[in-house]
RNA sequence: CGGGGUGUAGCUCAGUUGGCUAGAGCACUAGUUUUGGGAACUAGAUGCCGGAGGUUCGAGUCCUCUCACUCCGACCA
């Protein structure tokens, strides 16, 4: 943290942010700064690991709920499957395996004895969950299979930050399996549609959705589909995936049933996953120099009641009175603590808490309270007589607006090139999602990210018709596709 | 895995050419007064100087190795 000297008064007023540096002094420490200081996580005693606090877990459990609700309406169950993989099943599918073989754990021992196969350490489940459905499936009448399960898995990194990227990480990934390849691309679809609607209405983050190329696609994949949104400071994040396997995986793994006609078939499957990192989604896309910024659809607390001069009469009682009235309709805390309340409100700031009420004194007497919103600072004085629809008419609004600031932020460091001499220019003057048209050829994209460092985010559904001619190569292209430097 | 930076109290750091019992501010605990943007005073508690080896009469300080964190690249959610 950079303390400028300056003289008494100027180190005074700075004090408020000092603990966190500025966004635009040094993002990555901003970042790092706003994990630590809100509490959300923890370094651990094993490298790129990381310890979850309450608060940051509390954001996840939230993020799980209305998740899983979705799906659960579109069908789907939670199964748990186990934690380690023998050798021999991993590697059933050649692509699956070199994709991950780097970056697996292995346990070799159990107790002193040495193991007679070592297990490998999920780093993702689609052979085990392979592995069942062969055998749990006969007929087309155990079909489609819509199974989801919330884990942890585990890569060996080899740099790590947290949320971003640990050695180990919760997610959820869905495993499916159908009869048909066009049932297969549908979930695959419709599963990407509900991570999308996901993102914008909950995390209050844009997204562009769109295929993954050859290169960027999963390992073991016939196609890749990706949400991807732009960060605060330009770089892209893919925010969730999902795959279509068409019948790879069951000819790998002999997963057939019997169709209506008595023929054998195999199934087409798909998997799709979001993972913690959507907390850093959340921290850079939303967070400004005081601190985070949580959507109310994910904020622990909502609303945080800090009573002024509370030693005196009638005041915590009023503000533990309306924190029972509220906590029917928002997630309400009361800090009741001796802190200072301008300490309180900085602390809940850095903690990105959507809504502040302040209640003292000369509100009490005035029958009113003074609500503060987080995102732009503003500040009403509210009746306590329509306290609740004012709240909630608020969160609602922030919700909203947070969405809004995120897109227009998005749409103002998007960027199109037509040539390679504007591209590295946007890549190096003014970071962001570059539109380009593309040949289709995977040495344009080797040789796009070897000059620029940025990597092809995805090929939109929505495609535009920037000009006939690849940025790269002139020839004819074939996609408008989205590049940037990504997370 | 390559390059840079940092490890001394919970946090931020000071610690002289190697020298006695290792320091400050903040935070913490108790009490009193305070309370509309990080309060004041009094009293208190706090250390394997990241770890291991070495040099030395003597190491927080010098040397070697190692570990962790952090940033920048290559690989990935």
């Amino acid at each position: 943290m950079n303390v400028k000297r300056g003289d008494q008064k100027m180190e005074k007023e700075k004090k408020l942010v000092q603990e966190i540096t500025s966004m635009e002094e040094d993002f990555a420490q901003w970042y790092t700064d706003i994990v630590k200081k809100a509490e959300l996580v923890d370094y651990s005693s094993v490298r790129g690991c990381m310890i979850i606090r309450p608060y940051g877990y509390a954001i996840w459990e939230l993020i799980q709920k209305q998740l899983d609700q979705r799906f659960k309406e579109t069908g789907h169950e939670n199964v748990y499957m186990p934690m380690f993989i023998p050798e021999s099943l991993l590697q059933k599918e050649k692509d699956h395996v070199e994709g991950f073989a780097p970056e697996v754990a292995w346990v070799t021992h159990g107790g002193d004895e040495e193991l007679t196969e070592r297990l490998c350490v999920r780093p993702t489940s689609e052979t085990l969950f392979c592995d069942h459905y062969s055998k749990v499936i006969q007929s087309y009448r155990d079909l489609p299979k819509l199974y989801n399960q919330w884990c942890s898995v585990v890569r060996w990194e080899k740099t790590t930050r947290p949320f971003l990227r640990t050695l180990e990480f919760l997610w959820q990934e869905g495993h499916t399996a159908h009869a048909t390849a066009e049932e297969a691309e549908e979930e695959t679809l419709r599963m990407l549609n509900v991570y999308a609607e996901f993102c914008e209405n909950v995390l209050a983050i844009p997204v562009i959705k769109g295929k993954k190329t050859e290169k960027e696609k999963f390992a073991g994949a016939v196609a890749t589909y990706t949400i991807e949104s732009l960060m605060h400071d330009g770089k892209a994040l893919q925010t969730g995936t999902s795959h279509n396997f068409g019948d790879r995986f069951a000819k790998a793994f002999g997963i057939q049933y019997t169709d209506k006609n008595n023929q054998l078939q195999y199934v087409h499957q798909t998997s799709w996953g979001m993972t913690t990192r959507l907390i850093g989604a959340i921290i850079m896309v939303h967070g400004d120099d005081n601190g985070l910024v949580l959507p109310p659809a994910v904020a622990p607390i909502q609303l945080i009641i800090i009573p002024i001069a509370q030693h005196k009469e009638g005041v915590l009682e009023k503000a533990n009175e309306l924190k029972e009235r509220l906590s029917k309709i928002a997630r309400v805390k009361l800090d009741d603590s001796d802190k200072m309340p301008g300490w309180k409100f900085s602390e809940y700031e850095m903690k990105g808490v959507p809504l502040r009420l302040e209640v003292g004194p000369k509100d009490i007497e005035k029958n009113q309270v003074v609500l503060v919103r987080r995102d732009n600072r503003e500040k009403v004085f509210v009746s306590i007589d329509e306290l609740e629809e004012k709240v909630s008419e608020i969160l609602k609004q922030i919700q909203k607006d947070l969405l809004e600031k995120a897109r227009q932020h998005r749409d103002a460091h998007t960027y199109v090139a037509k040539n390679m001499e504007e591209f590295e220019k946007i890549i190096n003057e003014t970071p962001g999602f570059i539109k380009a048209m593309w040949c289709g050829d995977e040495a344009c994209e080797t040789l796009i990210k070897e000059k620029t460092g940025a990597t092809a985010r995805c090929i939109p559904f929505e495609q535009e018709q920037l000009s006939k001619h690849c940025v790269c190569c002139g020839k004819e292209a074939k996609h408008m596709v989205y590049w940037g430097k990504a997370y």
